[in-house]
DNA sequence: AACCAGGAGACAT
DNA sequence: ATGTCTCATGGT
């Protein structure tokens, strides 16, 4: 009897719990902050956001309406400013284009995610971010951490790519549940980081709160 | 004081 | 298809 992606959640819900994810009010804020922590810390987006809240920018037309560069400092904090300020510009210039979000939730979601990804700066895993945490969407969303802890569990490589552990993630989980979705991938989000660390470099990731990964010095 | 953080695009091979 | 660079702030 083998561990499976199903047996994985369970263990990690009974340790941690729900997760109340996305941290975000609207729609709209949730794929700014899809877009701003790309290889950042979330405390970093908390603060740009702030930043954009402060100055009434928090909103699609605003964002379009400003100077990149005045857009870029408003970014700063969350790091790469002057990438994710084109970034979010182009999301919002075909956010806008596409009659927004009432009518973007009218798509089956095939279209909705090629959409997403044929925006310069919306990669697969900020479109099924977008997808999963502003539209709804039963989507599974993989990052850094699912590849760790999946793969230090022996469920998969390590080298797997970003689709293939998609799918094999979603076509060992029962399928349509946004809902499962949401939590999983929030949970992973929890346990790599307190638990799950890229260093010391265990074998195994043992899915328990108290896992030697947290404490024990590399050898 | 190196290492890390809820990636993605450009480019070479 | 796959590997390497770059982008950058803030916490540990």
């Amino acid at each position: 009897m083998s561990l499976t992606p199903l047996a994985v959640y369970q263990t990690l819900f009974a340790a941690y719990g729900h997760q109340y994810w996305w941290p975000g009010e609207t729609p709209f804020e949730i794929m700014v902050g899809a877009v701003l922590t790309q290889n950042t810390a979330w405390s970093n987006v908390e603060r740009a956001i702030a930043n954009l809240t402060q100055v009434q920018a928090l909103s699609p037309r605003a964002i379009l309406d400003a100077p990149v560069d005045r857009l870029a400092e408003w970014l700063r904090p969350s790091g790469y400013f002057n990438i994710k300020a084109r970034r979010l510009r182009n999301f919002c210039h075909w956010y806008v284009e596409e009659g927004g979000y009432e009518t973007l939730a009218t798509r089956d979601t095939g279209r909705l995610r090629a959409g997403l990804l044929a925006v310069n700066g919306i990669g697969p895993e900020t479109a099924d971010d977008i997808l999963l945490y502003a539209f709804g969407r039963p989507v599974f969303v993989v990052d850094a951490y699912t590849r760790r802890i999946l793969s230090r569990l022996g469920l998969v490589a390590e080298s797997i790519g970003y689709e293939d552990l998609r799918r094999f993630c979603e076509g060992n989980l029962p399928g349509g549940d946004a809902k499962l979705f949401n939590e999983y991938h929030a949970l992973l989000v929890r346990h790599g980081k307190e638990v799950c660390r890229p260093r010391p470099l265990c074998e195994r990731c043992c899915l328990a709160v108290e896992c030697p990964c947290r404490s024990d010095k590399p050898a």
